[in-house]
DNA sequence: AATGAATGAGATTTCATTCAT
DNA sequence: GATGAATGAAATCTCATTCAT
């Protein structure tokens, strides 16, 4: 009975944006086009140009959404751990476990370190997602511990799915408390 | 007095793929064409087409070039390592030095990461490239030091563009130092 | 305190359809549209498409102001003149002076001329503006002595922004005057 | 039998432009498209925008040819007379006659007006169409008749299809007579 | 009355790819 | 073997227009 025009609802952006995510993961940037979106979102093509007036900006937006699903996530394992120790623990369990993030953002994390080098705005997300992460750790290791451990976590999860032999979770924590007495 | 046409010479195919890296890292794979490849090769585009079929070949093609210099030089700086506090220094120079990849090289390596997410060549390629850097690291360090060393480089080298404060080098080398002797 | 909604004043048709003719002059009216008109006017595009309810409407009305303009001033300088040598001295002035259209005036003549040919409500207003210079003219002039006095008007208008030697104010007056004793 | 492909003749990129000035003719520039030229030359969109990188390219080329062949007519019309009095009988043929140009080349004539404020190389076409029927006019008149009498025709012309009552052609002779002695 | 939201249609344009030569 | 010409398909994006509010 109502026509499909005026004000649908809220959240037809994010909506979109989510979906976004979900394409880039699964045909890489690279192939992400409106058209797939807008099918994927079971919206109309002009609803996703009318939001985002350019395929960067809907990429942009999906990789925002991103970071702060997975920042928060990485902050709230850190700021739970009461001591070093438990830091370290909190550590192991972001590279090994799957409480971090799925598969799929691991793959979407791929894409926007591929992307930051050719977009200035997610370069700039990542210089922020780079800023948190640094922060979160600080409050239990050195700023140099600190960098360098990030460092490894990153290096990790790159591999991680790349790995015949899982890296098992004592060697992990082994190495990120040889870190951390290292540089104090 | 010669045509034109006809064979112009060997290399050709290596010329384009070698370019097209350069547009891969100038552009990035999303925005990559066979157009862009062709003018920056001052080449025919039926020339690219006729030796590359897909565009994705041509994709692949470069990053296996790109895979063969840095590998070796790799190898190259471990093999020459003569004990472990060699090879940390060695692993050390590969992180805060200009010798193991250029700022454009690296660029072509974040893509080539996302990119093979999404294409089985350049997968096998990443594989291949991996084991290879483990073969390199194990000849001085225990297969979960070199897992987690590898890792560590990894990082370091996503990290280096986007940090505020450079990581020092002796900062560096405590850390490599340090997991090597975690993980005998 | 007053919401920003409602009628915000009278003459928003109006300064829509001026703001439009602006738009015509800087970009024609092949790259005229509903947006460039609204934000060139500020105001939102629903208010544009609210009084206009066609993109040719809007232009129709754009060209209905300025003919009104125009040939207000053309029927005053030929009414003030009070026998044929003050009137060839007046279209003289027409022809030679900045009074009767701006550089932008003229371009937006041309654009009616070339529009009038596939609208037909700008088609009559074409038709009633060149009937109302007639009758300005014939005020001084016979019927045949205006239609080529007005023909030789719009030629050195159309031929004016192009010329790399200036006609004089003499050479158009003595033509002037002979296409009026010529033409008794 | 054979495919679509390789050269297929010569002349389609003539053909198009061609095509593409009755387009303007029978909708006006503003809504001439790449679809309508290539639906009305009967060859593939893709051919189009092969051979005209650009609308404008397209629209540009049409007026060009329109240029040369109208710009001959004028010249050989003139330069076919002997004396000023057979230049003078020459102009009113091209004012009053079918000789010049058909009812749709003066409808793309006005196209072009309009078009060339707004495009430059349109601009430059209009400046050397100018320029010719100077040099032709310039055989039979002085440098200020030939301006006079061009302005005189080109205003004939642009009014010609509005006029309700006809211009007779001895009226015409007279105005231009008039003007080459009043100009010597 | 006035406007923001929304959308379908179509515009330009780019491009991978094919094929005759 | 190599390439210019050509094209179909789709991509991005713009826009007139409509409607709920």
């Amino acid at each position: 009975m109502g026509s499909e025009r005026g004000s649908n609802d809220t959240g037809r952006r994010e909506l979109i944006a989510a979906t976004a995510l979900g394409v880039i993961i699964a045909h890489g940037v690279y192939r992400t086009t409106y058209r797939k979106i807008a099918e994927a979102a079971a919206v109309p093509l002009g609803s996703v140009t009318y939001y985002f007036k350019t395929l960067e900006d809907v990429v942009c937006s999906a990789f925002e959404g991103l970071m702060a699903t997975v920042s928060a996530r990485y902050a709230a394992a850190l700021d739970a751990a009461e001591d070093q120790s438990a830091a370290c623990d909190a550590v192991t369990e972001l590279v090994c476990g799957d409480s971090f993030a799925s598969e799929g953002e691991l793959v979407a994390i791929y894409e926007l370190y591929a992307f930051s080098n050719h977009n200035d705005r997610a370069h700039r997300l990542m210089a922020r997602w780079l800023a948190l992460s640094r922060v979160s750790l600080s409050r239990h290791f050195s700023v140099e511990a600190s960098q360098a451990i990030d460092a490894f976590v990153e290096g990790r999860l790159i591999h991680r799915p790349l790995e015949t032999v899982e890296l098992d979770r004592t060697a992990v924590r082994r190495a990120i408390t040889a870190i951390a007495l290292a540089l104090p």
